[in-house]
DNA sequence: TCTGGGGTCCTAGGACCC
DNA sequence: TCTGGGGTCCTAGGACCC
């Protein structure tokens, strides 16, 4: 729990958080111009790629008609008016908005933009904090100029970079800053300077805190903690009888904007994983042939990703989900790191023959733990020759 | 018509060692 | 015969985030 050691708390930091306006569906208009102010959904996995006719008009796929387990990724701002928003699954979706534009996910193209707005930003401020393909955090505390200036700043270098708006939050904290880009977008620039707290935070509904989840915001509400402001006038041992000492001490110093979680400029990944839902549930036995292919797919892409990004890892586990959505996991540490599929495919079929196998099965999932990067581990196993037949 | 894929962090119990 | 702690590693599940 501490072990982060807070920053200095005599100096007060100044740190902007900075997300990228409907990131996927905003890159996907610079491709499709036309497409400016219509609802537009990315998401669904299918083949939706616009067709381009021998006159040059480009034909679209609607949400109408669509069928299938994919879930929202983005929507546009149009979109998000009819109702349509991300993790939404796409039958509902097209239920709410069937006359709207249907697109793949281009991870490829979005990453392009994303490496292209970080850079931007890293020449306006270089100490930078990685939280995903579209936000960041930033420390602009030894950077020299005002904070509204800055933020100006590092909105138009984002946009020359990319032809992309933003939405920046600055605040002393990554906590503040983080709802704080929230509060004006798109295109929006909000300072929480001293006395913002009570006017702008503390009217907002706790579910607004990041790190409060669908969860913690049922069980707050069930005693009566609707926004941030009746949390920060909770009792204390109110909040520790339903939550813990730890947790309602964090409560309650989000509440009062406390934050003294540092802007970590670089990380080193924990875990890498694939995983897939089946278009229908498959059957253990009946589709024992399309569920093997599968698996062994997943541990060759596994090995690929792990080989690309240059780790290997010791422990590997396994994710099922049954058709009735209970998910469990299994996992076996090794002796050795490995990267090798064939290894990877051997421990995963180990942890498989631990889980009873009583329903049909909706998600299959590998994943390896406790990495290092390649060249730091002295027992990694051999790689063996390729061979037709792995497994 | 239910509910993706890729991650991180936390908790808690048991094994095992000193 | 009963009763200690502390520390680390491993495993399983769950909350949460983008």
């Amino acid at each position: 729990m501490d072990s982060e050691p807070p920053a200095a708390p005599t100096a007060e930091r100044r740190i902007a958080h900075l997300d990228m306006d409907a990131f996927y569906a905003s890159v996907e208009l610079l491709r499709y111009p036309e497409l400016r102010g219509l609802p537009v959904v990315i998401g669904g996995g299918r083949n939706t790629q616009p067709r381009t006719l021998a006159d040059g008009t480009r034909v679209y796929s609607r949400l109408r008609g669509y069928a299938g387990r994919g879930v929202v990724t983005t929507s546009t701002y149009e979109a998000r008016a009819l109702g349509v928003f991300s993790a939404m699954g796409m039958m509902k979706a097209a239920q709410l908005a069937p006359e709207a534009v249907l697109l793949p996910v281009d991870f490829a193209a979005y990453r392009q933009y994303s490496r292209l707005f970080k850079a931007a930003v890293a020449d306006v401020a270089p100490c930078i904090e990685d939280r995903g393909i579209d936000e960041i955090y930033i420390d602009l505390t030894d950077i020299p100029g005002g904070a509204r200036e800055l933020a100006l700043r590092l909105k138009s270098a984002v946009a020359q970079a990319t032809g992309l708006s933003c939405s920046i939050g600055i605040s002393p904290n990554k906590l503040l800053s983080k709802i704080a880009s929230e509060l004006d977008k798109p295109d929006g620039l909000t300072i929480i300077g001293p006395g913002d707290l009570q006017r702008r935070i503390w009217p907002l509904p706790v579910g607004k805190v990041n790190g409060i989840g669908p969860k913690a915001n049922a069980k707050l509400a069930a005693i009566g903690i609707l926004t941030i402001a009746d949390l920060a006038a909770a009792p204390a041992d109110l909040l520790q009888n339903h939550f813990g000492l730890t947790y309602a001490r964090w409560l309650l110093d989000v509440a009062h904007g406390i934050d003294g979680r540092r802007v970590v400029t670089h990380s080193e990944p924990k875990s890498i994983s694939r995983e897939t839902t089946f278009e229908r549930d498959l059957h253990v036995q009946r589709d024992r042939a399309a569920l093997s292919e599968v698996f062994v797919r997943l541990c060759a892409q596994l090995e690929a990703d792990l080989l690309r990004k240059a780790y290997v890892g010791r422990t590997i586990g396994i994710k099922l989900r049954f058709d009735n959505f209970r998910t469990v996991t299994r996992d076996l540490t090794l002796p050795v790191h490995t990267a090798d599929a064939a290894a990877i495919h051997r421990a995963a079929g180990l942890c498989l023959k631990r889980i009873a196998l009583d329903h049909k099965i909706r998600l299959l999932g590998v994943r390896v733990s406790s990495l290092l990067p390649a060249g730091q581990a002295a027992d990694a196993e051999p790689q063996e020759p390729r061979q037709l037949s792995l497994y």
